[in-house]
This record gives C-alpha cells, structure tokens and sequence, in this order.
DNA sequence: GTATTTGTTTTATAATATTAAACAAATACA
DNA sequence: TGTATTTGTTTAATATTATAAAACAAATAC
C-alpha cells in the first residue's frame, strides 16, 4: 500500500478546500497560493486524472451559462474513497512529524 | 523554488528522530514503521544521496569498533540547511491541511 | 581463510513531475 | 455570419523521483 503523491495529495486538498468551485484552473491556483509557487498546469492535470480512475474524485460539467466567454468547467469533488485517502495520508503525516517543535529548531 | 520531494522530507525527518543513530537501514526502518509499509533501501539511498548534495545533511563514518560482524556506519546529521527545509515543508503542510478536522470527513 | 552478519552502492525500470504548446468552446461585437 | 477574445481542457516531450532487486564491501567469529 502506497502512500498519495505529493501532487495527489495537494490536489485532493484544493478540490476540498475549494467546495464545489474546484475545476483544473482553480485547482492550479490554490495549490500554487498554498505552496507559495506557481504551480504549472500539465502538475494538476495528470494527477487529476489519475484520482479520478482511482474513484477519489467525481468529474462532471460545469454550468453550461458561464457570464463572459470561456468554455464551460468540469467540475472535480470529493468521493467517499478520495475522503478517506485524504484522511490516511493526514494520520500518517502526523505520525511523521509528532514531536517536532519550533524548539527542535532552534 | 521546489518543495521536497515525498521522500527526501520522510528521509529528513527519520534523520532528525533518529538522533546521532540515523544510517541507511535505521533510517529505512524508520521511515517504514512511520508510514506504515515496508520501504525498499533504493527508496532511501537515492534522496539521501541527494540531500547530501544539496546540504542539507552531512555524512560520516561510524563508529569503527561495532560489536558484532558488519561492516561500519555512515551516520547522516541534519545541517542547518535541513533543519530550515524541515522547517519551511512544515509550514506549507501546515497551511495546506489548515481548516481540516475530524468533523470535515463525516 | 571462509562463513556469517551488517551495511552500502549500483542498475534497470516504472511512476511522477515539469514545461510548453495545442486544442476546444463560449461570448462579444463588427 | 465570422473572427477576435477569453476561459478552459488536453496532449506530448522531457526530466526527475521512486521502486525493486541484485551486486558489492567490510567487519567479526571460529
């Protein structure tokens, strides 16, 4: 049993944090935001993908009545499965990093 | 700027918890029991190799007087340069999982 | 001096990440 | 209409990381 990638992981992340707003480009900036560099696009693209056909994320289309142009959305969320990855790899992160202070640091 | 891979901050990590004892296999051990499921040594060697290069950790030779047959150590420490990435990895999981708790999932 | 133990290093392959560009669909407005 | 503009998705080529298995090295024991 593997553990998500981190770019698995992230997107996971941004389409939950995201709620019901998360498409490709969204996705891409909130990563970029939360890691403080820009991300680029073929880094959400793939993964995306990839959670997709492992069922942690749902895929449908966008309102088809956008305001300006653009061609419409597909929207990603969160299924159960993805919940649960997402929940696995945060206790084992916390595991990892339990007992690490701003003392160790110093 | 990149973050660390997956595996150079489990393998940074290890190192720091292992205090003055982290070598290739304590440090697959560690990693190992953390996560959950066996790693495979290639998995640690490389990024250690790695994180070498990159200074952000040093390494020397072990003790030369082991207890039983084996050959000697290469013990890894963190130099400052890996305590700061540590510190910056945490920083941006710290932001990125900010928000979720336990109630999110149910 | 050779078997056993502990540990490091290499190599081949698979999976992920990165970058850039191509492609598609919607609106606006002449 | 029809073409420019905007917003968005998809593909493709390359580089970097991860995985697995095996080879290599150095120490002790007897």
């Amino acid at each position: 049993m593997r553990l998500l990638s981190r770019s698995e992981e992230y997107v996971l992340l941004a389409v939950w944090r995201l709620q019901g707003n998360a498409y490709t480009l969204s996705i891409l900036d909130q990563i970029s935001e939360v890691t403080g560099y820009q991300w680029q696009i073929g880094a959400i693209y793939v993964p995306l993908e990839k959670l997709r056909k492992k069922g942690y994320l749902k895929k449908k289309k966008g309102d088809p009545t956008p305001e300006r142009g653009g061609r419409s959305k597909f929207l990603y969320e969160l299924t159960d499965l993805g919940r649960k990855a997402l929940r696995e790899i945060k206790e084992v992160q916390e595991t990892a990093w339990a007992g690490i202070s701003k003392i160790t640091f110093d």
